[in-house]
DNA sequence: ATTGAATTAGTAATAATTACCATTATTAAT
DNA sequence: ATTAATAATGGTAATTATTACTAATTCAAT
């Protein structure tokens, strides 16, 4: 709940490097704690507190979004042009929808509602070719 | 992550009617702990693990919804038709908006994609009218 | 190289949720 | 109505995800 506020000083770090790099060269959207595991391996002295600790710094950035799905965990992306998101219902992936956000939506809320629209978030749940395919044989 | 099996055999009990019954007669979208507190004056004997038990049958048998908006807390609904939600990034209010959902969207994902939508999920943020005027005037 | 501050590893603390279990309450059958 | 079977409860302990704390380390600007 509560945000520690940054003056914008940051440092460049061999951890948040590998942990950004990892996002960026990922088409998942791995958990906190599936980035620790999965750098671990090369780095051994890696702590699990230094991951969550940057990939707040790199949400602060703008660098990678912070994502939940209704698991009670959140995943992380370093796609952070505006797209939504498919999440099978089967096998659990996340799949990136390359559609640019629809402003439309905004517009017909405020229109509806007087608010002010800042963003929308639009999940699409369903199964994935490959759950689909073997959903329909069995 | 573990999801207790049900044969579909329930009781009604007081606290069960409780739960649904307030969360029918509010706007708002409380979490368990909300309800918790809010029951609790009633019914001093009630325990927290019997609201989160409730509202997890509750949802199985369709009668709620849960919702989360990135806050790492559920939100639970007894709005259960399709519609969407908007969240005031300043009260952290949240608002029905009863939009039917737009089966458009699921098509364009499906002809994109090739998956199966079974549903999609959309939240708005941005500010509320009330807070918008504040922001206005400050 | 020196120095000041950001960052780290490691561990302890929180917070939300679930599991466990002896007791209680609901339901269906007698 | 009584009884018997079992779902549900209250209370507490355990888990899980995340954050806080701190002494030691590392980065970056002089």
């Amino acid at each position: 709940m509560k945000e520690k506020e940054k003056d914008g000083t940051y440092r460049i770090t061999k951890q948040r490097q590998k942990i950004l790099e990892l996002l960026t060269n990922t088409k998942e959207h791995p958990t906190a704690d599936q980035v620790y595991k999965k750098l671990k391996g090369k780095f051994p002295r890696l702590s699990l507190g230094t991951v969550y600790r940057n990939l707040r710094i790199l949400k602060e950035q703008g660098q990678i979004w912070e994502l939940d799905f209704g698991t009670g965990l959140s995943h992380f992306d370093a796609v952070v042009h505006s797209h939504y998101h498919f999440i099978c219902k089967n096998c659990n992936k996340i799949y990136d929808i390359r559609i640019p956000a629809i402003k439309e939506l905004d517009e017909r809320v405020r229109t509806m509602t007087g608010f002010r629209i800042y963003s929308h978030r639009l999940e699409f749940f369903g199964l994935c070719d490959i759950c689909n395919q073997r959903q329909s044989i069995n």
